[in-house]
DNA sequence: AAATGTTTACGAGCAC
DNA sequence: GTGCTCGTAAACATTT
């Protein structure tokens, strides 16, 4: 085994799926978004083994955006000409990773039809149920009355779903990867406010009274872009070395991978906070089209797939 | 034309 | 064995 640090590192295949590393590239930007170009950049920048081959992994990564529902298309500004939109992380895709780790996926990210019915016919009211669930939609009593006391702060699925502060992070949790300070993410309330003004569209009226009389708190849709300070400190597989050791317990990790096995005692993962959120066009790209997936019988709206008529 | 995005298909590997 | 994730290829559509 290469030792961490060691350009030996560099030409082998990193550890981390696709949608690892889409992942980490758009939770490591400002803006919790990226153009496609940008992910592309952020992984060869880290991952050497992505300067070569580029047709075969770049397609693949494409169809990873476009298959898996946890990546949502964010349309272009107007003033932001260019090709091709946004890519951010879907709000739900929270506890993706088992233990917060990158290396692999327990779950798919799957919306549910109604989901998807939902982000259809209105994406912002969509995005606020997400928020919602950010909020309290793990528990017992999910729904408005709990979003309001929470909304304000627009808490990450590292203080939700966990529900424990200084819960386990896995040394390959994107936070540790890209070696963010997530105590700014956690109190910097990104989502909204940031994707708003990101998309330069004013908060329509009728939003600012649905949003002004359900969450009177809210109601401040304003320009709080928080920028936040990125680690730069990688290791040879974005692995913030500083990041590895920064643990809410004061436990210290090891910089090894860990081998993943499930544990149910653990609460999701701590891993995407500080989440982004859509608000013109929150919806996986996915979500205007269902997917086939391994899963033929959701997703296909009212139409009927060629493929159910023959099974 | 090139980049970007969508969809389908297949096989490998892993967990249950 | 089954079902899942993941990687890859490829065809095609759309956008710049």
């Amino acid at each position: 085994m290469p030792r961490p640090g060691k350009n030996s590192y560099s030409d082998q295949k990193p550890p981390y799926s696709y949608i690892s590393l889409t992942a980490m590239a758009i939770q490591n930007s400002t803006e919790k978004m990226l153009p496609l170009s940008d992910i592309y950049k952020f992984i060869m920048d880290r991952f050497p083994y992505y300067r070569e081959n580029t047709q075969r992994w770049q397609n693949s990564l494409r169809h990873n955006l476009s298959f898996n529902d946890c990546f949502i298309k964010i349309p272009r500004r107007p003033d932001q000409p260019g090709k091709g939109s946004f890519w951010a992380l879907h709000p739900d895709c929270g506890d993706m990773f088992e233990n917060g780790s990158f290396l692999r996926r327990r779950k798919r990210f799957k919306l549910l039809r109604a989901e998807h019915m939902a982000c259809k016919s209105s994406p912002m009211m969509h995005y606020f149920h997400h928020q919602g669930k950010l909020s309290g939609g793990h528990h017992e009593h999910p729904g408005p009355a709990a979003a309001v006391g929470r909304l304000p702060h627009f808490q990450s699925y590292g203080s939700i779903n966990c529900g424990q502060s200084g819960g386990f992070k896995h040394p390959f949790a994107i936070e540790n990867i890209i070696g963010r300070d997530y105590k700014g993410v956690m109190t910097s309330g990104l989502p909204i406010t940031s994707v708003m003004h990101h998309l330069g569209y004013p908060v329509p009226a009728q939003l600012s009274s649905v949003v002004n009389s359900m969450w009177p708190h809210v109601g401040m849709l304003s320009d709080s872009m928080s920028a936040i300070p990125v680690s730069s400190e990688y290791a040879p597989f974005g692995v913030s070395m500083k990041g590895l050791y920064h643990h809410a317990s004061g436990q210290t990790l090891p910089a090894v991978p860990v081998p993943i096995k499930p544990t149910p005692s653990m609460g999701p993962m701590p891993g995407l906070s500080g989440l982004p959120s859509g608000p013109a066009q929150l919806c996986s790209s996915s979500s205007m089209l269902e997917k086939n997936g391994s899963d033929p019988l959701e997703g296909k709206g009212n139409a009927i797939h060629p493929a159910l008529l023959l099974s």
